[in-house]
DNA sequence: CTACAATCTGTAGTCGCTACAGATACAAGA
DNA sequence: TCTTGTATCTGTAGCGACTACAGATTGTAG
């Protein structure tokens, strides 16, 4: 199997242009070049870019990426445990940014419902942001 | 009362660079100069950066806080509606927002604690990125 | 007089793409 | 044969919201 960029586009679900900044930023491997031009790509090409791909849409950053991608060609005892490490880090990170947004959330509600309520002569939006 | 930008970034513990950057992209007024050279800033300016400050930490856009500005400096009827539909639409995205990264700590958490179980002859981690 | 702090302008870097411009190669249709 | 269209190529610039310099200049304290 040997198939042109346009096909690891389709069969990825990755932007043309991602793919060449993947590759250009050392993400993925050069890929073979047909005629010294044309990348040629096969059946790993594809697996690892779809990995990439699931990686980012859990939202990993490309530095997580790569870690991951090492990870997953190594063998041997230590790879659990280096994974369990990169993803509960992440999910921390992700448990305190809902925990941030959740607290944005309350102070804007708060902040609407006091101004649905009406009671106030200026506006309790502005107010909130005009200082305490 | 005048003050220049050092005593302006403490007061409002905003980074002096960011203070230059806002102006530069038309968010703050071009500051007076002191002597053509120095910028000089007012009760005034205190307050305006203390509103694009406290619009940030609530997770506005600066094209957000532009309007907000805006809104603030007018007067009307036309205000509190207008205020209320930027913070609504700002509620819902942080909404749609909270939603996803639950579903990513679900998916994320669920392959841990598989990991955890330590069932599977391979890693569970590196699998969940493989794709199904 | 000298040292140091504060300020100035302008530019480049961050992250993860995305969108061009302009060149080149190849196949199908008139 | 010529034209049209598609696919690819490289290289660069843009997004948002800063941040971090370099290198110049000015103000103040000892």
């Amino acid at each position: 199997m040997e198939i042109a960029i346009g096909e690891l586009s389709r069969r990825t679900e990755c932007n043309i242009e991602t793919i060449r900044y993947y590759e250009r930023i050392g993400l993925l491997p050069r890929a073979e070049r047909q005629g010294g031009r044309f990348r040629r790509y096969g059946a790993e090409d594809v697996g690892r870019l779809r990995f990439v791909r699931r990686a980012r849409q859990l939202g990993f950053s490309l530095d997580d990426v790569r870690a991951l991608l090492k990870l997953a060609a190594s063998e041997g005892d230590g790879v659990r445990e280096e994974a369990r490490g990169v993803f509960s880090a992440h999910v921390a990170q992700i448990r305190a940014k809902i925990a941030d947004l959740q607290s944005l959330e309350r102070v804007l509600t708060e902040a609407i419902d006091e101004c649905a309520a009406g009671r106030r002569p200026s506006c309790p939006l502005i107010e909130v942001l005009s200082g305490q």
